[in-house]
Order: structure tokens, then C-alpha cells, then sequence
DNA sequence: TTGCTCCTCACGTCACGTGAGGTGGC
DNA sequence: TTGCTCCTCACGTCACGTGAGGTGGC
């Protein structure tokens, strides 16, 4: 073969944008040593290096350690690298899947803190909500005689996430089964749920009285009273759960008396005549 | 707020996951201090530092550092934490690209491995190939004079890369623009190419003449001359550019000589009548 | 005393990046 | 002498992981 061309160290990092520094590296650990050295200790790569270079980068990519990178090329055979890249794929759906997932987690929180923004403390009015999926966590057992806090089903919440598939990445809420479990304990969800948008649940599209509340985690005020007192001028009808999420909380306000709630509950006008059957 | 619900640093790693020693080390770097220390000096964690903790790993996931995190959380507002998710967004957008395209390389690589375990070397036939798409680099200027030779050529073609958006991860080949070319100067392609699934150029679907030869990179022996032979013997005719291809090569063989490359040309039977248009 | 959880401190590791100080040919 | 590329060696960095040796309450 030709042995003439060689590429100096720039040269070589030039062309793989790979740093001299981390070619020096490489050489050093024995994963892509020198072609040769000159009589000036200088180093010498050939060409098709560069080829091997980047398939070394693509499993650098794929997250595979450089020692593991380099055993598997010092006793390489179609067979193993086969093996190798069957393995990596596995990996990569994974990462792949990972990744998305981290993408809808941070659409769902820039979704909630911009609505936060939107809104202000004791803002009650009715809204268009669109389809909503989440997961819903066990239910809430709140013991009052052996002090079973909010805190504690919280943690319960939390415990029992893995094996109830549920991704506690997403933004978390209370579910109330009814505006009158939320009247009377505001405080106290019937249950926990994760707004994950791959879960099995829904919260349809329609109209949702709304309501805002500025405050510690917990602390709702008289916002309940006031929905109540909203519902009955405005001769509405409640039907299903009521939800509590929190737009603005730890993760984007620091101090926690200013967290923001958004309580929504599913609406429709009460018919003043009875309708009739057609 | 009730603060009586504590958690020891085991509850709390246990719940999210996170070493003990990764939590200390949080704690050290400020990054998510413990909610309160015990008389003992013990680590307490409160409930909803889980989800600060699973927020937290999502930037990590997404590559954040540890330092950017903990400083954009010292003073967050709704709108930094929006303006670090838009920039995130568009990090994980290059990312899931970056995964995808690594995704495709090792599936090109594989396919080329298992198409060079089934073939020997000297072994000539007509497959049918699929759709194939590739990038074509310049076209090569090999200067006898001047001694510009094969591996010259090919480092323009790495040089030029970058701005021809040739991506020099997935194989490269030799392409030579007709099979007489391909007889006179076998081992000095035309162009060169990359199997980019993405490029602008194609291999149709068809019949492909196809020729394996083992041996070091640009050595193919009396290949091309068989390969006439064959042409001659089985009566067809040859049509558009001839296709180099290593498919085992210094990724998975360790002795150069046994490298295998792959000749392809698209051939169709030589109509012995004249076929009279209708 | 044993077992358990926690603590601090020091050191190791992985994959580099960054100088410092020196060489060697035009 | 100046400028350039290269060298080795040592040390820094990032995000942890791993002991070693000690505490404190049942």
C-alpha cells in the first residue's frame, strides 16, 4: 500500500474535528494509536484512520465506554461486531425513548408555567380545556386518628409510582372525585395523579370553571367557596372529578408562598326548562 | 406546612433513585442542599424535594450541567425556566437527530457485514439489489505527474466534506462512471461517496452484476476482468456507473488483506432480436 | 456487644482540556 | 532570532463511586 501520505496530528484533527489533546489520549490508551512516529517522535496517521476514527465516534455517540470500545476492536470479527451493534440498538431505542420522553416533560411543564403566567391569584371563570391525559395514583387513605398526613399519602404516592408505571417526571396533582369532596377537604386529594401524556386516563375537551389560587402547597383559602358561589350565580352544573395542579411552583418560583393553583372542574349551564325527548 | 414528614437520606435515595453519595454530593455543590440536618447531623430531604430531584434529572438527561442548573434555580423566575426550556427544546432536537443518524450508521454498517459474510471471495453473479442512496463526493483528479494518488484524493474528499454536507460516518465507497473505467483503472475511482440514506443520489432497484473480492483496500486483483468474462459469457449488457464497496473492512477484520469489497453494476440481458416498437 | 444508619474525608475514575517547558527544522 | 508544529509531563475538571474510620441510638 502507499505509505507515503501521512497526516500530521493537526492534519488528522483537522479533518475528524476530533482535538489533538484527545487523539493524544487515544494513542496513549491504545484505542486509535499513531500509524507511526517520525524520527522526531512526531506522530503519523494514515488515512482510512479517519474512516476508523469516526465509526469510533458513532459508539462514543451511542454512549459505549472507550475501554469497552477498545477490547471488542482488538479481537474483532464480523461476528462480534455484529454483536456489538445488535447490542447498541437495544441501547439506542432505549436512549431514544428516554429522550422523547424528556422532550413531552418539558413541553408539559413550559404548557403549565405559561398558563401560570396568564393568570393571577382569585382569577375564577369558566375556560375551553383541551384533552388532557394523565395516570392516576392509588387512593388516598388519610387516617386522621393515627395522623396519616398529606405528606405521608404523598410519599405512599411516590412509593408505589415504579410498579404502578407511573413517570414521576411529569408534573404531579390532586384529583378530587367531586366538587363536594374538594369543598369540604381541599387540602386532601382523593387521589394523586402524574400528568403523563402517554397515561390511561383522560380529562375530555370541553368547558372547565376554573380557578386560581396564589399560596404555600396545601393552602387554598376560601378559592373553594368562592368556585361554589361562582357555580351558583352563573347556574352552573358540576360533573366529575376536580383538579388541582400547580402551574407555578418549586420549580419555577422560589418563594413557595407564591405558588399558583389552577383548580378545574368539568361545566355545563343547568337547563331552566326540563328538556323534552324527542 | 407541616414539616414533621421527613425523610432520612436512604428514604429519599430510595424513592428517586439517586445514590446516597450522589445526594451528598448535592448537597455539597449546593445544588439540592438537604431540607434540615438531625441533632445528629443526619441529612433530612422533605416530600417535595422529590420532584425538585426528578426535575433536576431531566436537565441532567438533557445534558445540562450540574452548575447551569444550580445557577439558573438560585434565581429562577416563570421566565427564565420558559427561556431554559426553549433552549433545551432545540439541544434535544439536535440530539434525537444525532441518535437517529447514529441509529442509521450502525444498521448501514451491519447490512454491509452480513451481505460480506455471505459472499467468498471471486464469487461473481447477477443480484437483485434495492433502492440504495448515497452522497457522490467531487470528482477525483488523480495527476500522475504530479503523484496525486488514490489516498490524496480521498483526504480532499474528507476535506471537502464538511461543506459538501457529506457525512463521513456511514462507508464510503469508490464509484466509477461506466464499467470501462471501472477495467482500466480499478483501484482509482472516479468519485468517491458515502452510504448517507439521506443523500441525493440513488442506486435503483434492479439486477446488479456483482463481483466480491478479498484483499487490502485497492487491490482487486484480475476482478474486473472476470468480471468482463462473465459479461461476455452470459450475454449482457451493462448499464450506468460501477459501485466499490468494502463491506468488511478495517471496522471488523483486523488483517488488512482480508478486507472484502463488492462490485456492483447494473446489467440487463442483451436482446438477441430486435425488438420492433408496437 | 451487635447491627444499623448515618457522618466526614480522602482518594479513585473516566474522558478528556490546559498549560509549562522543551525540541527541531525553516 | 522568530515562528511554527510537535513533544512529554503534570495538573485540573466534571460528576460522581468507593472505601476507611468514626458516631449514636436500640
Amino acid at each position: 500500500m502507499n505509505e507515503e501520505t501521512l497526516l500530521s496530528i493537526k492534519e488528522f484533527s483537522d479533518f475528524t474535528g476530533v482535538n489533538q489533546s484527545t487523539l493524544r489520549y487515544y494513542d496513549e490508551i491504545g484505542l486509535l494509536p499513531a500509524a507511526s512516529r517520525g524520527e522526531n517522535n512526531y506522530r503519523y496517521y494514515v488515512p482510512f484512520q479517519i474512516i476508523k476514527l469516526n465509526y469510533i465516534n458513532v459508539l462514543i455517540d451511542l454512549g459505549v465506554p472507550l475501554s469497552a470500545i477498545k477490547d471488542m476492536d482488538l479481537n474483532r470479527t464480523p461476528e462480534s461486531v455484529i454483536r456489538l451493534l445488535n447490542q447498541q440498538e437495544d441501547k439506542l431505542n432505549a436512549k431514544l425513548n428516554d429522550l422523547r420522553t424528556a422532550y413531552s416533560i418539558i413541553h408539559t411543564y413550559r404548557k403549565n408555567i405559561l398558563q401560570g403566567l396568564a393568570a393571577h391569584d382569585g382569577l375564577i371563570r369558566v375556560e375551553e380545556l383541551p384533552d388532557t391525559r394523565f395516570v392516576l395514583g392509588h387512593i388516598n387513605d388519610f387516617d386522621f386518628k393515627n395522623h396519616i398526613t398529606f405528606y405521608e399519602e404523598f410519599i405512599r404516592f411516590c412509593k408505589d409510582a415504579d410498579e404502578q408505571r407511573i413517570n414521576l417526571r411529569y408534573p404531579i396533582g390532586g384529583y378530587h372525585n367531586d366538587i363536594a369532596s374538594f369543598l369540604k377537604y381541599s387540602n386532601r386529594p382523593d387521589r394523586y395523579f402524574s400528568l403523563d401524556p402517554l397515561g390511561n386516563k383522560i380529562r375530555p375537551q370541553g368547558s372547565y370553571l376554573v380557578g386560581y389560587k396564589q399560596g404555600y402547597y396545601g393552602e387554598f383559602g376560601n378559592i373553594a367557596q368562592q368556585m361554589n358561589v361562582y357555580i351558583k350565580e352563573h347556574d352552573l352544573v358540576c360533573k366529575g372529578p376536580v383538579y388541582v395542579l400547580y402551574l407555578l411552583d418549586e420549580i419555577s418560583i422560589t418563594e413557595p408562598g407564591h405558588y399558583l393553583a389552577r383548580i378545574s372542574v368539568s361545566v355545563s349551564p343547568r337547563s331552566k326548562t326540563k328538556r323534552v325527548k324527542v
